[in-house]
This record gives C-alpha cells, structure tokens and sequence, in this order.
RNA sequence: GACAAGGUGGCUGAAUGGUUAAGGCAGCAGAUUGCAAAUCUGUUUUAUAUGAGUUCGAAUCUCAUUCUUGUCUCCA
C-alpha cells in the first residue's frame, strides 16, 4: 500500500490561512507549480531557499509513492522595467550593456542556476518551461481574456480590466487586499500611461523601437505581461486546476493575485487549490540586497571568498542550515548561525555512519516504530523539518547509547533505524552523505598515515615533545588528528 | 503612508489556550586522553518585545505602544 494512504498531510493554504488537510484532485496524483527565476543575472540566495523548500516537499510528496508533475518556468523573457509605457525588458537592458544577444544572457545564468541547484543537490523539476516556448499559448490566452471581456486594447497593447472583473470576482481573494484600499493607495505615477486605472495590469506589452525582444501579435509587434507565462504554462502542463502552486512571499501580490485573475477570467475557475508561499531569507537580519552590501551569491558562501562570513561553507551545511527553519518562517544567514548548524549537520552525519558498526541484541529498549512515526508526524504538519531534524537528533542519540551498550536494539529494529535515518536525512531533506575523508586523494592519505603512525610511535616512546609536534603542525596545515578508542583518523578543515 | 507577517534563552529556531516552552550551537560537568583536540554522556540561566485586558489557565486570543521584514512599482 502507498505511504500516502497512511500519512495525512496537513498544508498550509495562503488562500485559506488555516492549515488544510491535503488531497490531490486526482487521487495518487500531484500536479505543482512553483514559480521559477528570472535569468539575467546569477542566482539569488532567497531564491535558492524558496526552490529548496519545494524541492524538499516534492521529495516527500515522492517519498510518500505520489506521482509528482513539478513544474518549475524558468523566466528568460524578461518583465517590464517600470511601470511607464517606455518599459524596457530586463533582460534586453543587461544585453545592451554587455553588448550581447539577450538569449546569451539567457543561457549564462540558465547555466549559472542550474549549477547552483545541482551543487545544493537538487532534484529537477519534471518539467522546466520557459516563458519564450510558450508566446503562442500566451497569445491564445490573452484573446481569450478579451473575448470574455475582461481586457481591452489600447494602442497596440492589451491590459487587464481589473474594475471590470472585480465586479463578477473578487480581486485581492489571495493577498487579502481590498479594491478600494489598493485605488485609495495607489500612486499617480506621471506619464501617459493607456491604462484606464492604475490597477490594470498588462497582458501583452507594444514593444518600442528598442526593445530586442519581440514576437508578432494580432495587436502589435510586442511581448507579454509578466504574469501570464505562468498561467499558460501552468495551464498546458497541469491543467485548467491543479493541486499546489507555490512561491516566493513577495510573489503574492501582485503576481499570483494576478494569476489567479487570468484563470478565472479565461476558464472562469479557481486555478489552483493549494497556495503555498516560502518566507525570506535575511542576511545579518536585514534585507539581502546587492545596492547596500548586505549581499552574498551562493558561490561567495561556499568559497568563503566574502566580507560576510568567517570561512566557506559546504553546500551540505548551507541546506541543513535552511531545512532547519521552517519554510514559512523568516530565516536569518548569519555567520554564528552556518557555524552551529555545521557542527550539527557533522554530528548528524556521523552517527548515521556509525549505524552499519552496531551490533543488535535480542531485545530493543528503544521503541523504534512509534519514533519512526514522530518523523513523519513532523512532515505531515506542513513539512515542519525544524521538528523532523529534533527527531533525527533523538535518533542519534539511539544511535550513540546502543553503540555505548546503554541501549539495546534488535536487529530488525536497527534495520529501521537505519532506513528511518537515512531516508529523512538523504531522500526528503536532500542532505548528502559525504564522508569526512572520502574525497582525500590517496597520495595524501598516504602521507598523514605515514605522520600519524610515527606520532603513535612516539608516543609510544613517551616523546610526546615530538607526537604533539606532529599534532599541532599537522592542524596548523589545516588538516586534524582524531584520536579514539579504535584509532586515529583525521579530517580536512 | 496603507496593508500583511513577525518579535521566544548567549546565538539559532520549534511549539497557536492546559502539567517541567522541542531540537541544534555555545557554556558547565563527566567519560576518554600522557596533555589537548575530536567524540560521547549529562546539564544550567528571571527565554515568550513592552504595557494593559479576556480566561480557572495565555508564547498562543483582544487592544495599545515599539521594533523588524514583506507588499503596494520589477523582485523567490
């Protein structure tokens, strides 16, 4: 029997407030969408950790047998500049002044991204579309809008009539914001904007003279909104409803308060069932941004090449760290914060290696089924891998009493330990498995074997003049001597 | 300015009315060691922004104050 028949999840739903019990449309199905990046420029930390919230609940949602369609856009048509009609596509600007073709930019930091997500261990999407594959649908869909007459054409460009749709939907359903006060706060900003109201948002935008990127339209040489890639693309890989959409807090509103309008004013329904949005990333308790300083690229933090942070940090760190909040709280990078969790996630690891060398008795004082269920108790409130990470921890701590001989375990039982630990750890939290010494080359191990059984003479000798000198030099070089019990290993700082 | 989310110990970060407020890190003690480090075990402090209120009972609900973050314009 799938897991997902005995595991109910609880998510939630922005659109609701509440925490929700969760079920697919299609039973032992799960169509989700998550809204990708904008690819004109490298990869933003915040984004990273949005992606790896939803990278960890498409894992789970596998992990519990759901057969996942994850589709995540990659952005690589560019949204408008501002908000004046002289708009100009982000991505033509970076060309412009790098003096290159937009798609080149396009692919550097396609490529950029992927590598980021590939060295934080990623899973890919089932599905990755970008907004310039889909002009066509997006065409078919703005026509449509205005055939139902939700939009109208001004100059060559098409706007969403917000006013018009409010009247027969109620706009700000998401966000909770009401028409009224978004038209009372709303700023007159001067130009000579086509919009009847300020609130009107656009579907399809007149490209000016120049604008390198541009597709034919029945209304004029232009692109599109920005809001509408999502919906065609949602649309054509998940349907006209689909179960979980999810995203950054900041794309609430107005992106996904607009998607929601699209939908309902082309197949006039609800597009997605499940909202879910992924809180911020601060740096040092403040806003990551590039203009103050208070900013670091995910290569800067794992190099250890930045003002920030005291040394660099390995990928895995960086995604314990992160699983160890909840994705709808606010986390904080901090140096103290990456140190600690290091030591952890280290802790963590070892003792899952430690699980092959114990030994099991014929009886086990440690309930390892209810434990087992703790785990996934934790998952299923809203994927709370904050709880689910204590829970390990107490595994370890079985771990370390059954290997003192302070706790025993069955062999059966310490099978599921093992599987439990490993399976939470590896396959839904997507830490990995690197083992301290494994990607030492063996010149070099050979070399500190070398070292480390000359100290072990010496001290055998009692020259602990020399034994510690071989210690402490060797730690100078950035390499230390583990010694216990069994013998002495080292590690690479 | 308007709207939204939040403020939990030395740091980090869970817990939405009910006995001793999770876990990690640091600190302290012990095991281990020639001594350390590493590792393991145990463990501490008036920790719920401030002030009032509702309740038998509040981190949790209400109001005020204050601070942080987000959105209102492109933004994960």
């Amino acid at each position: 029997m799938e897991l997902y028949k005995q595991q109910d999840i609880k998510i939630y739903n922005t659109l609701s407030g509440e925490k929700e019990l969760f079920k697919p449309l299609i039973d032992g199905y799960v169509g989700m969408y998550v809204c990708g990046p904008t690819v004109y420029s490298n990869v933003h930390l915040g984004n990273v950790r949005t992606f790896m919230s939803f990278d960890m609940i498409f894992r789970y949602l596998k992990h519990l047998g759901y057969k996942v369609r994850y589709v995540r856009n990659i952005t690589d048509a560019g949204h408008l500049e501002d908000d004046a009609d002289v708009g100009e596509d982000k991505i033509t600007k970076k060309a412009r002044l790098e003096s290159i073709e937009p798609m080149e930019i396009v692919q550097r930091y396609t490529v950029d991204f992927h590598n980021v997500l590939q060295t934080l261990n990623f899973l890919p999407p089932s599905i990755e579309p970008t907004a310039t594959g889909h002009i066509i649908e997006q065409i078919e869909l703005i026509q449509t809008i205005i055939d139902n007459g939700f939009a109208y054409v001004v100059n060559g460009s098409v706007y969403f009539d917000v006013l018009k749709y409010n009247e027969s939907h109620e706009y700000g359903i998401l966000s909770k914001r009401k028409l009224d006060d978004l038209i009372h706060n709303t700023r007159t900003l001067d130009g000579q904007s086509d919009k009847k109201n300020p609130q009107d948002f656009a579907l399809w935008k007149k490209a000016e003279p120049s604008h390198i990127m541009r597709w034919p339209s029945p209304w004029s040489n232009g692109f599109p909104g920005w809001h509408l890639e999502c919906t065609a693309m949602s649309t054509k890989y998940l349907g006209e409803q689909f179960d979980i959409h999810g995203g950054g807090m900041d794309l609430k509103f107005p992106h996904h308060e607009c998607e929601i309008a699209q939908n309902q004013a082309a197949k006039n329904q609800a597009p997605v069932k499940y909202w879910m949005h992924a809180n911020m990333l601060e740096l040092n308790g403040s806003r990551m941004s590039k203009s103050t300083g208070n900013y670091i690229n995910p290569a800067e933090l794992f190099s250890g090449e930045n003002d920030i942070m005291s040394k660099g940090f390995s990928p895995g760190v960086i995604r314990f760290f992160m699983m160890q909040a909840a994705y709808r709280s606010v986390l904080d990078l901090t140096n103290d914060g990456l140190l600690a969790a290091e030591k952890g996630f280290n802790r963590l690891i070892d003792a899952i290696n430690l699980i092959d060398h114990l030994k099991a008795s014929s009886s086990s004082s440690i309930d390892v089924s209810a434990w087992r269920q703790k785990c996934y108790d934790a998952m299923n409130d809203d994927f709370n891998t904050p709880i689910l990470i204590a829970n390990l921890f107490e595994g370890v701590k079985y771990i370390n009493q059954i290997k003192d001989g302070k706790a025993t375990i069955t062999s059966e039982d310490l099978e599921l330990l093992q599987k439990t630990m490993t399976t939470f750890a590896f396959d839904i939290l997507g830490l990995e498995n690197i083992s301290k010494t494994e990607n030492n080359s063996d010149k070099l191990s050979g070399a500190v074997e070398l070292l480390i059984k000359m100290r072990q003479e010496a001290r055998a000798n009692r020259d602990f003049a020399l034994s510690d000198r071989i210690r402490d030099e060797l730690a100078q070089a950035g390499i230390q001597l583990n010694d216990s019990r069994e013998g002495t290993t080292f590690s690479i700082n």
